[in-house]
DNA sequence: TGTACATCAGTGAACGCGCGTTCACTGATGTAC
DNA sequence: TGTACATCAGTGAACGCGCGTTCACTGATGTAC
């Protein structure tokens, strides 16, 4: 059969990168396997090699689309301004620590899927990994200063708004790992985790 | 050389728990070899299976033993009451997010060392990790309610520093894993994570 | 536009390696008398 | 207490397996004329 078009061969590319993206995601870097990772994108294991240098090479890839689909849901979030729900961080933070964040980390943040992961590979993911961090503090951030704009004390300056920012970031990933790690044995004490931050993230 | 002494058996038996203990928090389980971990045991690989059953079944052993460990250490500093640096939880949290817990996982807490791990493997090692989650939480609620109490307000009710316990782990567990993941590229990054933690987790 | 040939994506067998685990062996310890 | 023998912790080679990676091969695509 082979060999095949250009378009076929860069969808066949972007087919691997999806599926590395969610099963790195949901089950860590080292757990998936170049075979399963081929068969789920519908090729066979041996053209790998066409595409990526390696699978390390695959992850730095993967740790950047990852973090670039989560930041523009972000950014998206933002731009639809505050609605009946309640401000853009508000959502966020209740859709970050939601039960179905929990149960479907293959689509999740990679800043709590891939946290132990980064440290533990390349220094060129971890790289990627620490850029995408950045990027969700930045945004944060910004938005926090947003949303403070205005208020009868000043609002907040940019060095509180990005401790903030930290501060909020360290508690959505914490609260998702730790929910993650529990939830098979006790799905109370997790769902107990994410209630309690949910509830709290934002004070 | 060998037969050993029942004495020497049960020292040997306690030497690989130890080892295991550091490096499984360091590396990850699955990082870690058994040949690697007898070694660092003082002895040769074909001798693991006189004293488990399975990696896995160390690996359960060893998330009991780091979290009593790192439970003890939490009871001591709680024994030792108010010092002069501060309430007892204040210098938890010190030791906790400094730099010197984040660069030395080997003997940190297995919170969050392990909370990837754990997930990730057999659901004996799950439950004995969500023992030691709810272990810690149990001691910060009651060390919290402790120091909140006679306070003007009233205190901290049950639920309240349950809540609070929840919210001061996932804080920390949240920061740890964050500062250790872009420790290598972002050294500042890293720092700042753990400052700003460290002055407002008890917020 | 049509033809001849080089290219190269996909295939699946194969390689080398390291892993968890098993095994035959050794010889000092533990024990039965 | 002394002796004879069974036990069993440690050793290191070996096993089977799955991994990341390589390779010879195929044949449709891309391209030079």
């Amino acid at each position: 059969m082979p060999r095949i078009t250009k378009e076929e061969k860069a969808r066949n590319r972007q087919n691997i990168v999806e599926a590395a993206g969610r099963m790195f995601r949901a089950q860590g870097i080292d757990a998936v396997g170049i075979a399963d990772l081929m068969k789920e994108a519908g090729l066979t294991h041996g053209g790998f090699y066409n595409h990526f240098a390696s699978k390390d090479d695959l992850a730095v890839e993967v740790c950047n689309a990852s973090f670039a689909a989560s930041l523009g849901v972000l950014a998206q979030a933002v731009a639809d301004g505050d609605a009946p729900a309640g401000s853009p961080l508000r959502r966020v933070v209740d859709d970050y620590l939601s039960t179905e964040h929990r149960d479907a980390p293959d689509g999740g943040c990679p800043s709590a899927s891939l946290v132990i992961d980064a440290g533990r590979h390349d220094e060129t993911i971890q790289r990627s990994y620490a850029a995408g961090v950045e990027g969700y503090l930045t945004g944060f951030a910004a938005e926090l200063a947003r949303e403070h704009d205005g208020e009868p004390d000043g609002g907040l300056g940019p060095q509180e708004a990005r401790a903030e920012a930290v501060l909020l970031l360290s508690r959505m990933v914490g609260a998702m790992v730790l929910a993650r790690a529990v939830r098979h044995v006790e799905p109370d004490l997790s769902d107990e985790i994410l209630r309690t931050c949910r509830a709290h993230a934002l004070d």
